[in-house]
DNA sequence: ATTTTATGAACGAACGTTCAATCAATATAT
DNA sequence: ATATATTGATTGAACGTTCGTTCATAAAAT
C-alpha cells in the first residue's frame, strides 16, 4: 500500500531518473522540460510541484548521484578488503563507472561549462580530491619515490580511462584496468 | 591594401575566432548568435552572409581547428627530430594542448553529446586514432611486450592529463609530462 | 545606375514558467 | 450511508522571453 508521501517520492525519483537519462544523452541546455515530462509520462505543469525549476532538477540529480556514489564507494570498498590498496582503488573506480554510467556522462559533459554548475561541481571536486589524496597516501605507503606526482599521473590515467569508457561502451576498461594494476604490481 | 576577398576572409576569421571563444566558454547551445555578433562587432544579419546558420559556424570552427592542429602537429614534430619516439609524441601533444586550448575545450565539451556533432567528430576521431596507432607502433619498436594495451593505457593517460589541464590552467602539465616520459625511459 | 555590404526590426518557433480549470480523494455533515 | 465541502493532484493552454533566421531597407562601393 503506497502512502501519499511514498507516491510523491516515487514520482520525484522518476523525474530525477528521466532527467538524468535525457541530460546525459543530449545535454542540459538541449533537453527541454517538455521532453522530460513526456518521457516520464507526467504533465508539464506537474513538474513544478516537484522542482521549482529546471536548474533545481539538475541540482537534485547531482545530489542524488553524489550520495549514490558515496554509498556505492563504501559498499564496493568493503567487498574488496583483501586486495592491496591501489588495486582496490582502481577496481572501485571501475565499478563506480559501470554502475553510474549516466551520471558520470553528465558530469563529464558539464564540467567544462562551469557557468551552469560551479556551485554543484564544488562538492564533487572535493570528493574527487579526497580520493586522489587517498591514492597518494597509498602510493607513499607502498614506498613510491614521488607519491604526489605518481598520484597525479595515476589520477589522469583513471580519468582518461573513464572518458574513453563513457564515450564508447565497448571500451575494454576491465582489460586496461587489469593491465594498469599489473604494472603497479611489477613496479612495487 | 586589403582587397575585398581579403576583408571578407578577415571577417570570416573573426567570426570563427569569436565563435570558438564563446562556444568553448559557455557551450554551443548556451551561446546565441546574437552574443557572437555583439562580441565580434558585427551585426546580427551580416553573420548569415558568412555562414548559412549556427551549425555551419560550428562546422567551420571544427574544420579550421582540425587543419590548425594538423599543421601544428607537423611543425612541432619537426622541431623534435632528435628526441626518442615516445617523448616526442608526449611533448607534441602537450604543445598542441597549450597552443589550441580553446579548441580542445570545445572538443571535450561536445564529444559527449554526439547528437550535434557525430559528423564533425568523425574525422577528428579518425585523426586521434591515427596518433594512437603511431604511439602503438613506437611502443612495439621499442620492444614492449603488450604494445596495444600499453598504447591504450598511454592514450588514456594523455587524455586524462589533457582534461585536467583544460579544466584548470594551473595544472602542472609539463611536470606531469616530464614525469611520464621519465617513467617510460626507465622502463625501457 | 547598379551591385554589394550592412543593418536591426520582424517572424515564427520553442523555451521555461505560471495559472485558471478540472479531476480525484478525503473529510465533514446530515 | 449518502451527500456535501474541502483539500490536494493534475492538466495543458497561455504568457513573456529568447532563440535562429529572414527580409525590407539603407549605406557604400563600383
Amino acid at each position: 500500500m503506497a502512502s501519499i508521501a511514498e507516491k510523491r517520492e516515487q514520482s520525484r525519483q522518476l523525474l530525477i531518473e528521466t532527467g538524468l537519462k535525457l541530460f546525459s544523452q543530449k545535454g542540459f541546455e538541449a533537453t527541454s522540460i517538455r521532453a522530460i515530462a513526456k518521457e516520464a509520462g507526467i504533465s508539464l505543469g506537474l513538474m513544478y510541484n516537484y522542482f521549482p525549476g529546471k536548474t533545481d532538477l539538475l541540482r537534485a540529480i547531482f545530489q542524488e548521484g553524489q550520495s549514490d556514489i558515496e554509498a556505492t564507494f563504501e559498499q564496493v570498498q568493503e567487498s574488496m578488503v583483501g586486495l592491496p590498496g591501489i588495486e582496490r582503488h582502481i577496481r572501485n573506480i571501475v565499478s563506480l563507472l559501470k554502475e553510474k554510467r549516466e551520471f558520470w556522462r553528465l558530469l563529464h559533459s558539464l564540467r567544462m561549462q562551469s557557468e551552469i554548475v560551479t556551485e554543484m561541481m564544488g562538492s564533487i571536486e572535493q570528493q574527487v580530491a579526497y580520493i586522489q589524496q587517498m591514492i597518494g597516501n597509498n602510493l607513499k605507503e607502498v614506498g613510491y619515490q614521488n607519491p604526489a606526482e605518481e598520484a597525479l599521473l595515476l589520477f589522469a590515467t583513471l580519468d582518461g580511462m573513464a572518458s574513453h569508457y563513457l564515450l564508447d561502451p565497448s571500451y575494454p576498461i576491465d582489460d586496461v584496468a587489469s593491465y594498469l594494476i599489473q604494472k603497479y604490481k611489477k613496479a612495487q
